[in-house]
Parts: C-alpha cells; structure tokens; sequence
DNA sequence: AAAAAATAGTTGCCCAGCTAACTATATAAA
DNA sequence: TTTATATAGTTAGCTGGGCAACTATTTTTT
C-alpha cells in the first residue's frame, strides 16, 4: 500500500503542514501565502539580498522567485531596486508595511509551529531532523 | 534560520525527493509524473475504482484526481466507465498499455525508494514513520 | 578590442493542488 | 410525491514549482 511508503508520509505530512499553515494566515485575516512568508522571512534576514541568494536559501529556482518576488512587490510588503554595482541584480527588501505584516505573523507562525512539533521531545525533533537530513544526503549522492 | 526550521527540513526532503523520482523516471524514458504514478498505482491495486475513493487514499481532493485520471485517459494508461449502478460514479480500471508501463516502473521506483532510504537502519525508518504520523496527528487534531 | 562564456532575472508552458461554483444523479424528509 | 439534501465529478481561477528559451548585463578569452 501507497501509504506505508515512506516517502509518501514524508510528502503527505508536508502537504498537511502547508495546508494547516494557510488555514491559520487564513483564519487571522493574513493575505499572503506560506510561501510568500518564507520569501518574505528571508528578505527581513537579509537586507538588499538578490533573487538568486534567496533562491539558494529556500532552494528554489529563478523562475519561483521571480514569480513570487512579484507579487509581494505588487502588494507592496517590499521594494526591490536595481544594484548599483551589478546592474544584472536586484537589491530587495521589505517595505514597511512588510515590517508591519511581519509583526503580525511572527505570533501566528509561531502557534502554527508549536501545533504539530509541541508533543515531539529535544531528542525526536534532533533525530527526526538528522534522519531527513540523511534522506537528503542519499538523493544529493 | 528558516533552513534549521523542522517543518521546512519536511517540506525540503518532499521536494528533493519528488524531484530526484521525477529525474529517475525521465532518464528511462518514462512519460509519466510522480503523482501521476501514484494514482496509475492506486488504481491498479484496486480495479473498478472510483475517484473520490483514489482521492480518499491518496489524500488529494476531487479536482485533483479529476484533472490527474484525465491525462492519464489520454494517455491510454486507463479505463473509465459509468458504474452501471451509480451512474453518479465512475469505474475506473488499468489499461493493458496501463499494465506494460507499470511492469517498466516498478523496478525504476524500486531503484528511486532505495536510493534515498537505503542507509536507513529498519529501526530509523519506524522511528521516522512514528514521528510523522505524530506530527500528522498533532495538526489533524 | 572583439568574441565567447557566465550570471541575474523574466517569460511562457505545463502539471499539482487549493477554493468555489457548478452539473447531474441518488437519497432522505416533508 | 415533491422538495431538500447529499454525493461524484467537472470547470475555472489562482499559486507554486519545474523546464527551456530568452534578454541584458558582466567577465573571460583570444
């Protein structure tokens, strides 16, 4: 049966944490997606990072980015402006309506976090950790 | 660091193994998607199957299986009727094109299951079953 | 200095997955 | 029996993500 596989509890937990993250944006009036929140996390982290450099840090392609970066920038939670020195970069950052968004989600993300890791030990959430990152590294090979 | 984040690692492993199966499965010339396998595969361990009912194993929503049982129509991997009792279902069935691709498959993703997962001792992999499904349970509830 | 290669980003096309609205059939309630 | 409700499936619109091809700037080679 599909459902022992292993990989496919693997896909399927990750599918129910995205949707139970959106749910709960959702649920406090938040318009933007989990994705957008992790584009946006990464941009308050790093101020006038390029697309590329956030790509590498959620491992996503060029196109993803572009696409996502858009579409914050359409709803204005950041700025992106050409480099100065490069002219082939962007340099991105949050707005401050971005900053404002981020002070609301930070609480909201953090309940999302507690809800399916809370019942989970240091020492399962260490392992847990080490044995997808062993996954990880097999693929990679 | 969102990269340190525990749902993200989850999220991260799904991808690079969709990916990597994605990759495996077009280097042997194979026409199909991941999840379009799993679907082909579902159907095949239950014959006359309905869509809802592939959707219920799968965990996908009726959209989903809707566009999905499609391209495998077109595709010629399937077979779908009107239930004779329900004309509100569907039967849906592997064809004998169906049951060639799955004899190339099967080894293929026996090669890509254990690509990622062979290192992992019988009692990693339990562990690693137990806490997803806690992870699953924590949001379910 | 001119040509070739590398780099950052965008666009277009396709599939997966979510929501909401819809059709059609079957079942339950009034 | 007619009306309401439940069920199976489809369609449409949106986002995410994958690939390939493209533009526009460097940087490297020759």
């Amino acid at each position: 049966m599909i459902n022992e596989n292993l990989y496919y509890k693997i896909e399927l937990t990750a599918r129910k944490i995205r949707h139970y993250g959106q749910s709960v944006l959702k649920s406090h009036g938040i318009n933007i997606t989990v994705e957008q929140w992790l584009v946006l996390n990464v941009i308050n982290d790093n101020k006038g990072i390029n697309q590329l450099r956030i790509g590498e840090i959620l491992v996503k392609d060029k196109p993803t980015i572009s696409k996502m970066v858009r579409s914050l920038l359409e709803k204005g939670f950041i700025q992106k402006e050409v480099s100065s020195k490069d002219l082939r970069h962007y340099s991105i950052s949050i707005s401050k309506e971005g900053e404002k968004l981020m002070n609301v989600v930070f609480p909201v993300v953090e309940e999302i976090r507690l809800k399916g890791i809370n019942s989970l030990t240091e020492i399962e959430k260490e392992n847990l950790s080490i044995l997808l990152l062993k996954i990880q590294k097999n693929i990679d090979s």
